[in-house]
DNA sequence: GCGATATTTGAACAAGTTGACAAGAGTTTT
DNA sequence: AAAACTCTTGTCAACTTGTTCAAATATCGC
């Protein structure tokens, strides 16, 4: 664990005689600070915006190493996914379980609506964390998250689970209708994760993502107000 | 307009007598050609991921026309925003002046979310500028838009005018409720305008962003009853 | 027609890109 | 201790990046 300031070799000349520690050798933590130096600068500068030079260059690791350990670039890209996915899939799911157990509607779809929602937004205003939120903001609206099928892959599932329990909340509603209410869910969400500063200056500092509470408060009482409330003008024509 | 495919100079051999059309000159008809092909580029792959050359490819001018015309790609980019963004500022403006007008409270809220929504739903669904609306989306999510300051430049003056209006339809609501309100309702929107067939595969096919009216009257009806009957539990502490 | 100006062109530039390699260093197994 | 293994390293070649340049060509005012 505390391995933070050794390796300090290209930045000394070659002394490499007095190696306090000589080169530590651990795979696993290796590969980790790749991934969190990844993750920051993925975040930062998107899939195209980053080099995998500056990253290993953050991550204190020669070039090589990255290849060594992630084949490619997109390899290490998807990495950061099948490490973060499964955290706030479960999240979710538990979220569900926990759902389905309430009776009453109302409270039902709110605690739909939290499930979906309260995780992710946890995930932003954690810092260790906050980077792959922006990640995944970035790659739903990126087009070449469909050549690299990691949505798909890992949040397709949980989407269908949550859309069966608003189906089975409000029975009342066409499938359309609950499709869009959590497109909607996830547009506001992703909207929020990724936001660089525009709601709070918009707002005039009065809104912080960064504030969780308020943040989620306000969130999901909206949604629980449009999942609730809304309802299509003309919901006849199907085909 | 009928300059189609002349300009065959690369594709064929050394043969300069025959220039049937002999290198049109026409600096206005350049530049929309090479905005053109930046928009589509820069769509579908990020600022980072196009380079000026695949826009030069596609726009089949030479690189260097790109700087001449632009000065650097920055420019080319920043040059979109500057044809695309007063077209739909003009038309959310004329929905809010209607909306101004109307006297009942839940109207005057569905006028205002019309006015915000419909210009961009109409946008993504009109061939010509569906690229801008996607490269809009992908600006939103990307923290290197903060230097680029175009979202600020363009898009901050109508979002206060939206939330002045809503502020005035829902006096009794408080700034963070207004402004929540507003964060939700762009991001659905952006989230519907940057989807790249995630929304149809979810829903079966089902729901469509290009069916614009449908698109509309469910997005409409969603942010409508979000913004009327969403309140936060407590919106007691303000400092 | 002539000259000034605006536009277009291909080539070149320096800087940075990715992935690959052989060789070295550390760890484990024999 | 020696061999086999995993992990690390600096360097390399082939290529792409955005931008600039001088020269060529077209257009317009006179």
């Amino acid at each position: 664990m505390a391995t933070g300031m050794s390796r300090s070799k290209k930045s000394q000349q070659d002394q490499k005689i007095i190696t306090v520690e000589p080169t530590q050798r651990n795979a696993a933590h290796t590969r980790a600070r790749i991934l969190g130096a990844a993750e920051t600068e993925f975040a930062d500068h998107g899939f195209d915006g980053v080099s995998v030079r500056q990253i290993a260059l953050r991550a204190d690791v020669p070039v090589a190493l990255i290849n060594y350990h992630f084949g490619s670039k997109e390899g290490l890209y998807r990495a950061i996914f099948e490490m973060r996915a499964p955290m706030i899939v479960d999240q979710r799911v538990a979220g569900l379980r926990l759902a389905e157990m309430e009776p009453e509607r109302e409270r039902k779809v709110e605690m739909i609506v939290k499930a979906v929602l309260v995780p992710n937004l946890h995930m932003r205003s954690t810092e260790k964390s906050s980077n792959y939120a922006r990640i995944l903001a970035r790659e739903v609206s990126d087009p070449k998250s469909l050549e690299r099928k990691v949505i798909e892959e890992y949040l397709d599932p949980i989407a269908y689970k949550v859309m069966d329990a608003l189906q089975r909340a409000m029975p009342d509603r066409s499938i359309e209708e609950i499709n869009w209410g959590y497109q909607a869910m996830l547009g506001v969400m992703v909207y929020t994760m990724a936001d660089m500063g525009r709601i709070s200056r918009l707002s005039g500092g009065r809104c912080d993502p960064e504030d969780e509470i308020a943040t989620a408060n306000h969130l999901v009482a909206i949604m629980k107000a449009a999942l609730l409330h809304a309802r299509v003008p003309t919901p006849i024509q199907d085909e």
